[in-house]
DNA sequence: CGAATACCACTACAAGTAAAGTACTACGAT
DNA sequence: ATCGTAGTACTTTACTTGTAGTGGTATTCG
């Protein structure tokens, strides 16, 4: 088993981009190689199947889709209030955006889930996790709504950005981004925090 | 090319299990026929390719899918109101849970359409249909909310239905129909039309 | 009523494809 | 000089597909 991080790292961003690309039927060690331009049989030499390729891959997932440090600093200074929340959902969709694959990849890896129990553990701790900490922050700075405000908006959030990234065309009167700037006043309370 | 009707029924019906269990990649003739429990080869004399398999298999998943005639009659003739439109997402998340291979498989589909323009087209319409027409009954019969509103419904509700399929210990404080009940009361207003 | 025909189920085969794993050589860094 | 890695090449295995061929059944026509 090879050790060499960086390329380790290579490795997994390819193996995003080809579950993206080619879905879960694509991921191949031979398909990784090639996205990645590396030597054939290099991928076999860095994981040893393809379940730990799988694992592995969902947990770099995340760190290509975190939310920059910039940006969490900048909305923990903000004042509170419902213009703020419909900023952090723009520039979700933003990173989404400008890592379609990243969040597609996401997306199988959620079907992957069904079948393994340990992409299913992985991705619900993080996700969990994640949802768990925009519920805490919304409610500890004093943003409008209560926990059921915050996950409604999380669910209608995932329900935007599948539709968004597999069937754009459904909802094609509307520009994802004012999209989510009425959805984000159909779901929070205009006011100060209600609780 | 066979014709047999209830034969290739039954093959689509089972190619939608095969999507939902075993993920596009398990998607192979021999394991619709296997799952179908039919001869090997079989599938083969039915469909002209992979494509075509898939193409008619995200059309039959609909038929699957689709509410009972009788729900939507009784749905119709009730007095409009936010519990009704409750009762009517509860009842979308029964029937998903009664067939959790077709919405799998749908999402499934979904991803594909990322490759196959057919596919995509295919769901597309079908898919803007329901919702155009979610929309248009719930305006006309006059329900409480406005097209926001029922866009946002929608929205959440996938998302729901996507968590719920894929990552069920997400959520896990909520029983998912509470859930559904909460979501309504967030996005949906309690008196009468707004417009 | 019987025979012919058309369709279908099922078995079996043949060939092609691709994926995985590993052995081997060369190279570079420490 | 040695250890770990890059890169190449080969072998083996498994899987998938497509189709030919056979036998049975239902339907239609004489």
């Amino acid at each position: 088993m090879r050790q060499n991080p960086e390329r380790r790292r290579a490795l997994l961003n390819a193996a995003i981009d080809v579950l993206a690309e080619d879905g879960a039927r694509g991921l191949t060690f031979r398909a990784v190689d090639a996205r990645a331009g590396v030597p054939g049989g290099t991928a076999s030499n860095y994981f040893a199947n393809r379940s730990e390729l799988l694992l592995q891959a969902g947990a770099h997932v995340h760190v290509r889709l975190a939310p920059t440090e910039e940006f969490m600093a900048r909305f923990l200074d903000s004042v509170p209030s419902r213009e703020q929340t419909r900023l952090g959902m723009r520039d979700l969709l933003r990173r989404v955006e400008a890592d379609r694959n990243g969040y597609l990849a996401l997306l199988e890896l959620r079907l992957e889930a069904n079948r393994h129990p340990g992409i299913r553990e992985e991705l619900t701790r993080t996700i969990r996790w994640t949802l768990e900490e925009n519920v805490r922050r919304h409610l500890e700075g004093g943003f409008p709504g209560d926990r059921n405000t915050v996950v409604t908006l999380y669910l209608a959030m995932t329900g935007l950005l599948v539709e968004h990234l597999t069937l754009p065309d459904v909802l094609t009167d509307d520009d994802p981004e004012s999209l989510v700037d009425r959805m984000v006043a159909v779901i929070v309370p205009e006011g100060r925090s209600a609780r």
